[in-house]
DNA sequence: AAGGCTGGGTCTGCTTTGCAAACTTTGCTA
DNA sequence: TAGCAAAGTTTGCAAAGCAGACCCAGCCTT
């Protein structure tokens, strides 16, 4: 076993950030959205699947909790309840992701490129892109805008930001 | 209501991108990581915290569930059970980041930059920063390495892409 | 107007998972 | 040798999930 990738694997960790999950905004967000068939509507949602009963079929959930779900996440500000009316058609309801939902894009893509990196067998078929149908990707990147790699992210306290600097 | 607000939280969606769940990396992904447990749990690892009981401590989780998802974290791949041993302590486990768990960290992150703008009431005191302790961030590029924003991606589908160019 | 169909749910009875708290095991250290 | 702590396992009960049946309002046909 090579050097890096021992260092990768098992890095000495002696800092302990001690902020506890009470006070931490990524454990608030998994009380809202970490529930995993919340994630799996999204998914359906963003990719223009806005209907109760094709989403059931699509994601062989419960009625009961299919439900219980859309209506947490329309309290929650994630989707919304929209009445729709297709020309000849009866009143229908769609879900449409409100601006807080749509929001989690950046997070729901970053984890699809982890799934492609780590748990593909064959590539994807769905595709994000912007306007120009160019494919888009999420990275991480430093204050100066310049790309970053995972191994080089430390996690640290603002007091520890505040103590060095000042 | 300003128009950009409306069209931001019902677009009207006609394109369905019929590709089921069951073929799409997002939702093998959540079924590794989509627990709400597993997340907190790496998100322990990640500020430090490795160590069996100060887990359980931090959050407040039944001892055996903590067990069964440090498992099944091991299992996947994303944990690694370590042996370690302080100077005149016994034998301890640590729990340590593999390179695939650390490679959740953009999703990770990018969850956290959400809960920061949606969910916060009060500045997050944690901070990821990079080896000069400049602070990240993480964003949606394009191929030419262009930000973009989150209202202009869209879902698509390879054979799409194709069809176009082709 | 009667009956049928469909979208969008509830309801019910059973199974699975989660939980707190007690218990176990192993290897120090006093 | 007794005691302690880390890292679990066990147990008995409570909550959540599931499949499948049922329900109801609107619209359409006859």
């Amino acid at each position: 076993m090579d050097e890096t990738k021992k260092a990768e694997t098992a890095p000495p960790v002696d800092r302990v950030i001690d902020v506890p999950p009470s006070e931490c905004s990524l454990a608030r967000a998994i009380g809202e959205i970490g529930d995993a068939w919340t994630l799996l509507i999204l998914r359906e949602v963003i990719c223009g699947v806005t209907r109760f009963e094709k989403m059931q079929e699509d994601l062989g959930i419960s009625r009961a909790v299919l439900s219980d779900r859309l209506q947490k996440s329309v309290e929650f500000g994630l989707l919304e309840k929209v009445e729709h009316r297709e020309p000849g058609q009866r009143m229908r309801h769609r879900y449409a992701l409100t601006a807080k939902g749509r929001a989690l894009l950046p997070a729901l893509l970053a984890l699809r490129q982890w799934a492609d990196d780590f748990l593909r067998d064959e590539p994807s078929r769905t595709v994000f892109c912007d306007k120009d149908m160019s494919r888009v990707t999420v990275l991480i990147t430093n204050e100066a805008g310049k790309q970053t790699s995972v191994n080089d992210v430390i996690a640290t306290t603002v007091d520890d930001i505040d103590a060095r600097s000042g």
